[in-house]
DNA sequence: AGCACGCCGACT
DNA sequence: GTCGGCGTGCTC
């Protein structure tokens, strides 16, 4: 490997002195870039916003970096030099690379580290130079004579490796086991095991997209007539977009009030000026009914979804970065879309908690959003029925969001009548634990028999939540997580909806050998089962993410749905949002309680959303409609308000709590979590780090700064999960340079030990 | 994060 | 004595 100290012993002729310099970041977790030296023969083809690759470390071993300055200035360390230019374009413009850099800095993570996230797999694949390492079992017949032995943690990566029947991800593997790579690596020296590098393939011409296929253009649909809300939205916003500049809007409307024809007028305000538009949505409401609104109207439109293959994504990040894409819809990671002229970004579902990322860098896409509009001076505009209270707050402070409302919705419909049943005061029948009460039930008949749809909305999935002992109270739980277990009944074993591990369900009870082991708690696989016995003639469709794993089902259920071959719909989250069913008569909230008494400051919050984004599906055609919710709790700010539909009330209430416990908006939170697979290990790191935070805060907190609050070490609230035991450090400041400062000092002495490591979440939204 | 260096305990 | 476990610290 030429370094700059031995290059004149190889090359003769490479003596001349090098006078370009790049600095590089890596993929790792490192806080600063390294200067290296571009050697005559790449002096043409490096650039800012490629990737090259360098000698790093002692071992100087070829590591692939990202170029984020070039400059001629010598450095005044000796450097070392790259070896390739691995692409011939820059993946990443100017923009892109101050928005990554605000990234790292904001998330507390590596710069690299983000740059890496944000360039698909496919896009980094076209240089093609990335290998991966297998491994697999010695087969028996060659394995050495005599068997080596094994260190516990070697012992549990050879179990790993045979239970997976079929050569395994060298990294997959380290981290299945949760450490490093060194226990495997001395495997394969033993001779117990077997590496081999491959060549990741990927499909020249991917799968449903041609190279050279045409741009989705499709005959614009014309303009709908908008009503008088609608126009005053646009009035006020037009001007804006014709001008440009950075403008933060926050746009209010109820379901149903015509949120999308506000995108889509700005969209192709901004087409005609020949610019580009970015348009997020919520990875559930990605689906073809969504991307049909958008790709009627807007001309060449690069929808990203779930479903695509690394090199489609390539594909379209590179036809965005050529100018050939208009509009570009997509989840989260669409906000990092290439675009060379970018007119707008548009985020629907602004208070959807999916645009959260939950692994480094864990960012928030809309706050991303709003950060790059912010770079690329443009527009911005966020839409919900249910703005998160951040947003909301922002749109009423005096530098914040402007805010727009829709107050209506289209055709002067009603918004649907919510009516609350009291759980409570239902009458049962004895012996039954039904999950659909009289009342409910009627309705369900009423509205069936005047051919009208139903929808059940049950926030739970499988049959029985909670599977228990009544002898001893024994409590089905994961082996991983300190969660109890989920019994599904279709593929008949008990589930771990955080881990995902199963075990077969028991006939008698594991801790006193009882028999009769409870199943209680309600799930949508029970709730079927109970409304196929009492709508025997109806047809009855569960859509959860349980029957809908194969591609395409979920289109599949919603248009038979839509042409009333489903005549009750039942289902989670999924058929909450944005669906858009004219028969719907009927909503009805099995159990509107689930998730009220998580141990999460947004728990309320969060079940307004979803009262609301599920009452919004109902009388959405002239038939009009109702909801019933069912409830323990019908007194609960979050559930008697969305009844009325007033989230303007709700917001006020809750905002009063907020800053009351200085929660966020009003503060703002960062946290640190700590986990090990060995508790002690755990805790006794938890300790360290408690005391370098209150070094960190008597540091940072001066007589006049901004006052900070640290909570912990303490058990997070599922202590343990995935097999980690996990403690974790709160810190709050209403100044969020504060909060860094303390969390950047605390990053800067923490060396976790062996087996013990830590991960930092800057505006968390799981408490878990 | 990797990876090399170096220290310590279990074997020849 | 030596091999190979794992802890420590650095990477232009």
């Amino acid at each position: 490997m030429p370094t700059a100290t031995n290059l004149f012993l190889d090359h003769p002729d490479s003596v001349a002195p090098v006078t370009l310099f790049v600095d590089v970041v890596f993929d790792r977790p490192l806080d600063h870039a390294y200067t290296y030296g571009v050697p005559d023969a790449l002096r043409e083809t490096v650039g800012v916003g490629k990737r090259v690759e360098c000698p790093f470390g002692r071992g100087d071993k070829t590591t692939e970096g990202y170029v984020i300055r070039v400059a001629d200035v010598p450095p005044v360390r000796a450097v070392k030099n790259i070896t390739r230019v691995l692409d011939d374009t820059a993946l990443l413009d100017e923009h892109l690379l101050k928005l990554t850099r605000w990234m790292a800095d904001y998330y507390l993570c590596g710069w690299g580290q983000v740059l890496h996230a944000v360039v698909p797999a496919g896009v980094r694949e076209k240089a093609g130079t990335k290998n991966v390492t297998f491994v697999h079992p010695t087969p028996r017949e060659e394995l050495p004579n005599p068997l080596p032995s094994v260190t516990p943690k070697q012992k549990q990566a050879l179990d790993r490796l045979k239970r997976e029947g079929k050569p395994m991800d060298l990294h997959t593997l380290a981290r299945m086991l949760g450490g490093g790579t060194a226990a495997i690596s001395s495997l394969v020296s033993k001779g117990l095991a077997r590496k081999f590098v491959e060549r990741m393939e990927r499909s020249a011409v991917p799968y449903g997209l041609k190279e050279d296929a045409p741009p989705l253009t499709e005959t614009p649909l014309p303009p709908i007539t908008m009503n008088a809300d609608q126009v005053a939205v646009w009035e006020m916003l037009r001007p804006l977009l014709d001008t440009g500049g950075y403008h933060p809007f926050l746009l209010h409307g109820v379901t149903g009030s015509g949120k999308t024809e506000i995108y889509l007028r700005a969209i192709e305000e901004v087409v005609r000026q020949g610019k580009e538009a970015i348009v997020l949505v919520p990875e559930i409401s990605l689906t073809p009914q969504t991307i049909e609104r958008f790709s009627g109207r807007c001309g060449t439109v690069a929808v990203l979804h779930s479903h695509l293959t690394d090199s489609e994504r390539g594909q379209y990040w590179r036809r965005v970065a050529t100018g050939q894409v208009q509009v570009v819809v997509g989840a989260r990671s669409a906000v990092f879309a290439p675009t060379r002229k970018l007119g707008v970004i548009i985020i629907d579902e602004e208070h959807e908690t999916s645009f959260k990322q939950e692994s480094t860098p864990r960012y928030h896409a809309r706050d991303v959003a709003v950060m790059r509009a912010r770079l690329a001076n443009v527009p911005i505009i966020l839409g919900s029925a249910t703005p998160s209270l951040e947003s909301w707050h922002n749109a009423h402070r005096a530098d914040g969001y402007t805010l727009l409302s829709l107050p209506n919705r289209v055709e002067n419909r009603p918004l649907p009548k919510v009516q609350l049943v009291d759980l409570r005061h239902e009458p049962k029948t004895p012996g039954k634990h039904f999950a659909i009460g009289p009342t409910l039930e009627q309705a369900m008949n009423n509205a069936l028999k005047a051919n009208g749809q139903v929808m059940l909305f049950l926030n739970r999935r499988g049959f029985s939540t909670h599977v228990h002992c009544p002898s001893c109270g024994h409590v089905a739980q994961c082996a991983h997580c300190d969660l109890s277990l989920t019994f599904h009944r279709h593929k008949s074993s008990l589930v771990c909806h955080y881990c995902g591990w199963e075990t077969a369900p028991f006939t008698k009870c594991p801790a006193c050998s009882q028999v009769s082991i409870r199943y209680q708690g309600l799930g949508t696989e029970k709730l079927q089962e109970e409304i196929e016995a009492k709508f025997p003639n109806k047809v009855v469709q569960r859509m959860d993410s349980d029957t809908m794993s194969k591609p395409g089902s979920h289109q599949r259920v919603l248009d038979a749905f839509r042409e009333g071959l489903i005549h009750i719909l039942l289902g989670t989250q999924m058929i909450a949002k944005g669906l858009d069913f004219p028969n719907v008569t009927l909503v009805g909230v099995i159990n509107a309680d689930v998730g009220l008494h998580l141990p999460d400051f947004r728990a309320a919050e969060r079940t307004f959303q979803l009262l609301a984004q599920v009452s919004g599906r109902a009388g959405r055609g002239e038939k009009g409609g109702q909801v019933m919710i069912q409830t323990f709790t019908p007194d609960h700010p979050c559930i008697s308000l969305a009844t009325k539909h007033d989230f303007i009330s709700f917001s006020q209430q809750e905002l009063g709590h907020r800053r009351e416990h200085q929660y966020p908006p009003y503060q703002r939170l960062a946290r640190l979590i700590v986990r090990s697979e060995k508790e002690t290990a755990a805790a006794e790191f938890a300790e360290t780090l408690a005391g370098a935070f209150k070094a960190a805060v008597t540091r940072v907190t001066k007589p006049g700064t901004p006052t900070l609050r640290l909570l912990g070490p303490a058990e997070c609230p599922v202590f343990k999960l995935n097999g980690y035991y996990r403690f974790h450090f709160q810190i709050q400041s209403e100044n969020a340079g504060v909060l860094h400062a303390v969390m950047r000092e605390v990053l800067s002495v923490a060396k976790s030990p062996h087996g013990v490591e830590f991960q930092v979440d800057v505006d968390p939204y799981s408490m878990l």
